[in-house]
This record gives structure tokens, sequence and C-alpha cells, in this order.
DNA sequence: CCGTTTATCTTCGAAATCGAAGGAAGTGAG
DNA sequence: CTCACTTCCTTCGATTTCGAAGATAAACGG
């Protein structure tokens, strides 16, 4: 039933340029897409007619006739996307344009392993797809976030550190086998630093970092991200200048990770005498003005400044986002952005943003989404 | 008269297959390009009619008919390069595939300033073309490399460190007003980068150090040169860890350049009283096994790995290339590996290359072919 | 209010591209 | 040698895309 509409080739081409936003008329679509006009029309009729898009209205004069507005018909379809944790998974319901339709939050240990992981998740898919999309509306797509790396050719994980049992397995092969449809499986930071892009209009190169129980990055070039062998993007076991020496649990001493990462922070706070459990607990401390972590916080952004040195010198972003649940510490990007401003090239930081993370906490979920739509509409 | 010629739009797209050498047959340029194979052979007969492209007797079987092989015609046109240095200036003629014609070095101080400079240079072009060239053949393009960084986007020089009264100057625009044809203005490392690139078939993401004088270095990104703001690759003024401290030319403390440059080792070994000029020097001195020189080379391999690993962890290259002079010194590679091989992690380094450069000493020219071969064959 | 300008979108014949079918030229197995 | 099979390339009618011209709709400026 849903073979054979358009959404791959030319007229794919278009439904990705409306569902992302850059697109809204006609005219807008023949100037990004490179098609004459007279074709966009054609395939635009095509597509309106197969219920993908639709007419709304117009919009805003550029000084010549109104443009009508195109939007995505909500019966175009929907994606179903997940971000599974070490103890928990938020998932839920996007439509083609990114757009959340539901999305909720449930304990869920990884370490159960593979298998009755990623059933609980497509069960809780079905659920909501019955609870929530009407029935003309086809699913078109199924992605998740897992927090380790993923070899990009074999859409397996790969020597996973936080998911016991999942080493090799095939994750996306066990979810095509239960939805005949494209799927996505990505790593979490990775999928974080997709769905910021989508936030940072024009700029093309971008590096998202999480600051959350450990510290994850992700990588965006020429504006789709960069996966490398499935480890790119990676800063944790990066090696810093210290005069003591912390052994990390990858095997090596003084990794950023063992420094600055929430888990060292709330360490060092627990040893101190200061009750601390999740990363959270640190930002409250910190809005509270309680000094030693304060300096904490101050003291781990600059480490992460100075690992980012070396990247922005080497890569020469337009933007760096920091995001995580560390991020909301005010004196944390600060003191990243005073040790990059300190220490790097004035041709790398000449335009250099160093930012909050735009996207939310739905970062992972909105860019599985993002990157989903790319396979929806491929050929 | 060579206004019109089919070098751009969906002709010139194979034309660069062919030229890149990535297809040689009719085939192979419908794999590759994505058009039909009847519009090839169609597009393919303009070429030859066009006196652009030439057949020339018959592949090698793949199982079935022969393929009918293809090559550019010599009479298709020149690209005239050059890679300015410091003191001299290399320059010469290749033809559209990026094979040299002829090359030359010639000295040059590039203190007398881009008028002057730039306009020797076109001088020693205009005398190679009408030596080497055949009247028919055109001129199709005109490229230089500078020791410095380019902006990218106004192909200005800027803020160059060692070429005094070049900033700002319009060095594309200056060429672009003798010569009426695509200009390219590029950092040398980049250009080394692209040059190197081509002879890594299959690998899509490389780093390329050059270790002379200077510590440089070219990052190529899903088979295209990643420039970033103009400063991309930089990695000589990252901070070293270090119990002494020096402080750089750059106004900061233990840049790598500092430490691990053949100019720093130079400094090194003239104060130990060993006559040395030029890296070249530095390397006689290894292979004749001084102690002393060895120690520094291996010294400085270890220094540059561990920069190196940084970066690994974050970009996840497919291969490093080691070029420039330093780089002939054996225990250079070889404990840059060490350094990186020890502290990376392991999926960073599952297939990871680190191997000596493969393009030779006309790197930088091949480079500058490769992408002015873009700019030519693009709409 | 009414032309001028600008931008959006459609119409329609020309040109480019595709894809199915088939011919050409090879390999390899019996 | 013959026959099946593979690959390479061309032919030709169908489809897609283009681009010039025009229709539509609004902003702007007297």
């Amino acid at each position: 039933m849903n073979q054979r509409l358009p959404v791959q080739g030319p007229q794919g081409d278009l439904l990705r340029l409306v569902a992302t936003g850059k697109a809204e008329s006609r005219a807008e679509l023949a100037r990004l897409s490179g098609l004459a006009a007279s074709s966009v029309s054609l395939r635009v009729e095509e597509l309106i007619d197969a219920g993908l898009l639709a007419e709304e209205g117009s919009g805003t004069s550029r000084g010549g006739r109104r443009p009508r507005r195109l939007r995505l018909s909500p019966e175009a379809g929907v994606l179903a996307v997940a971000d599974l944790g070490a103890h928990h998974v938020r998932l839920g319901l996007l439509d083609l344009s990114g757009s959340p339709l539901v999305i909720e939050e449930r304990p869920c240990e990884i370490s159960d392993g593979p298998r009755a992981t990623l059933d609980r998740v497509a069960d809780a898919f079905d659920a909501l797809l019955a609870e929530h999309v009407p029935a003309g509306t086809p699913l078109r797509g199924v992605g998740t976030g897992v927090p380790g790396p993923v070899d990009p050719a074999t859409l397996r994980v790969v020597t996973p550190s936080r998911m016991p049992g999942w080493n090799d397995f095939p994750v996306a092969d066990h979810l095509a086998a239960r939805y005949d449809l494209p799927v996505l499986v990505e790593n979490d930071a990775n999928l974080m630093a997709a769905g910021e892009a989508r936030h940072w209009p024009g700029s093309e190169n971008l590096m998202v970092v999480k600051a959350g129980t450990g510290i994850g990055c992700g990588v965006v070039v020429n504006g789709s991200l960069h996966r490398g062998r499935g480890a790119a993007g990676d800063i944790s076991h990066v090696r810093v200048r210290s005069d003591s020496s912390i052994l990390c649990a990858c095997g090596h001493p003084d990794c950023l990770e063992a420094y600055a990462s929430g888990a060292a922070l709330a360490a060092v706070l627990t040893e101190a005498g200061v009750e601390v459990t999740r990363p959270a607990d640190i930002v409250t401390l910190v809005n509270d003005a309680v000094p030693e972590a304060t300096s904490l916080v101050r003291n781990a952004g600059r480490r992460i400044g100075e690992v980012l040195t070396v990247l922005v010198n080497f890569f020469n972003p337009d933007v760096i986002a920091v995001g995580g649940s560390l991020s909301a510490a005010e004196p944390l990007i600060t003191s990243i952005r005073a040790a990059v401003w300190e220490r790097c090239l004035p041709l790398a930081t000449r335009d250099l943003e160093i930012a909050p993370a735009r996207a939310g906490r739905d970062a992972a979920l909105l860019g599985a989404g993002t990157l989903l739509l790319e396979a929806v509409t491929r050929p």
C-alpha cells in the first residue's frame, strides 16, 4: 500500500526540503533543489495528490506575488525514535518534519541485553502508534540511539563499555526484522549533534559537546554528521595535563573523563562529604553558590576547553554547542570559552561561537528524526 | 574560441572522472556518474568530437566484452600551478589528468611582496607555456600554494606570519586579472593533502602531516579538502606536555612547533655544536646514526604522535600520511605510530594506516592540479 | 487610482535523460 | 567447438526536465 509513494527520487528531495523547513514555497524549492520551476510545480502537484504535501494559505511577500505556502500533510507519515540510556529510555513519535507527536521516558535497564531491551522499545512504539496515530498514517522509519560506539558499516554496536551483552549485536537487523522499514542506529552523542545542527542554520561545521555523567561529542562537517569509523567525536579519553595522576576505566592515565565528567565531579564531592547522585545535583549546588562545587565545575570547564583548543585549531568549526545535564551550570561554558579564546589561533576563533545547546533535552530524538528523514527520502 | 567547450555540466562530470583516473570506460562512467549508460555514450561521443577525450585500444575484460578504454586527449588543455616557499618557488604545467608536463624550481623571495612575486610566477608560466605547449592547447586554470592561511571566502591571505607584506592581499583577484580563467589560491599544506588524497583510493578521511622546517597538516573529509575558516589543519600551535617551558613565536608557551619542528631540532643541534641549516641535514645525521640527532627526531615523533592521538580519537581518519623533508628520517614515523597506537581508542586505530606520504615532493603541485580540475569542470 | 516593478506559478514545445531491448565481443564449461 | 553467460555499448521510443513566455498576484510610487 505505501510501497510506491513518491517519497524517494526527485520528489523525495522536495519533500525533504519542506520537512526540514528549508523551503516553504515552490519558488524556494526551485532555488534550493536546482530543478527548474516548472519541474518543481509538476512534482509538487504529484506530492499533493499523493497526500504528502498540502497547501496552506500564503506566505509573506518578498516584493512581489505572495508565495503559496507548502507544508507537510499530517498523514504523510510518522517516525518512531528512541534514545537508550543506562537505566532508562526516552522514546516517541515524530512527524516527518521532526516535530514530536508524543515523547515519554520509561525505566529500562540496558544491561538486560539487546533482545529484551529492543523488544521492549518496539512494544512501546506499537502502543504509542496505536494510541496516537490514525490508521491511514504510515510508519516510515525506526531509529534508536545507543550509549556506545556504532560501526557505521554494519550498524552493530562495537566494544561498548557501558552496554554489557551488546557487543557486536546487529541492532539494525533485529529492528528491521520487526519493521520492514529504514532503520537507524547511532551513538547518542552523534544523534544529539545531528539534532543540534538543525538549530544552527548557516553553520556547516559544528562540534556538539555533551557534558553529563560522561563526556561525549558529536561532529558535523559540511552539514552532515561525521562518523569516521564509528568512534568519531570522542574526546573523553584524551590525556590532560595534570600534576597528579588518575587512572581511567579505559586503562590509561589522566583521561579528560577522569577529571571533568559529571561522574568524576560527583566522586570528588562525595569524598568531601556532599551527597551527589546525578549531574543535576551538581548544577543545583552551583546555583546555590556552594564554593567547592563551583570551583570544581569551573575547573572541569577549563580542562574541557583545553582539549577543545586542539580541536578548534584543527577543525575550525563555526559553532561549539555545549549540552548535557551539566551544561546548565553557567561556569562550565564560561570557562570553556575562556580556555579556547586564550589559546587558539585568532583565525580559528574569529567567528567561532561557543554557546549552550539549543535543541533541549530531546535533541537526540530530534536528531534521529533528521537522520531518518534522510534515509526515508533518499533513493 | 574555447568558451563553449563542453567541460562543464554533465560532460564536465564525465571528463573529471576520466581525468582523475576513476573511470576508464563508458561502463565505469555510467556506474560512477549515476547517469544511464545510453546518456554516457552520447556525452562521450560529444567529448570525443570536441577533441577532449580519445579512445585508446581496449582494457582488460571483467568476464565479458572488453571495455574500450578512454583517455584524456593531450589537446584537452593544461593547468599552470605553483607552490610558493619562503625563498623559492616550484612551478610547472600539468595536463588535465594532473600529470606534470614540466616542473621547475626557481629562487624567489616571498618577502618581495605579492605583486613582484606573483608577476614573476606569471612570467614563468608564460615562458613555460610558450616553450612546452603547442598553440592549439588551451590553458584552463591557474593555481598557487602559499605558506600561510588563506580565507576560503575571499581567497585572500590572512595574518601570514612568514609572508611580510601579503596580509589581506587579494591573490586570486590579482591572478585573475592577468588570466581570465579559474584561479586557485590555497595554503601549501592543504594542497599537499589534496595531492596526497589521490594516492589513497578508497580512503575518504585523511590527515596529511608535513614535517619540515615547520609542522603543517591538511585534512581531507569525505574525499574533499576541509578548509574550515582557513586555518583548518593547524597542529603546530597545540600545547604539549612538558617539564620545561619554551615560548613560541606565536606568544604562547610550549607549542608543538617549538619542540618538534625541523627549525626547533636544528636550533638544539646548533646549540650542541653540530652544523645544521636545513631539515634535510638532520635526516643525513640520522641516517649516519648520530645518536643525538636520532634521539631528537624520535622525541619529536613522539610529541607529534601525542598530539595526533587527540585528533585520531576525534576525527577517526582512515590514513595519516606523513610527508615533508623531515619525514625521510625513519625514526620519526616509527615513534608517531608508537604514540598513536598506545594511547588511542582501539576502535579508532582498528584500520588506521600511518604511512609515509606517497605523492613525493611535487605533492602540492599535484594537489593544485586536482583542485583546479574541480574548478574547471564544474558548472 | 493606475502604471511599473517584482516575485510566484503555470503552460507548452524543445532538449536531455532514461530504460528496455538487442547487438557486439569477450569468458568459461562441457 | 558449441553453448550459456557476462560485460560493454548502442538504438530507439517513453519519460522527465528544461527554459522561454505568459498569466497571476502583490508591492511600490507617483
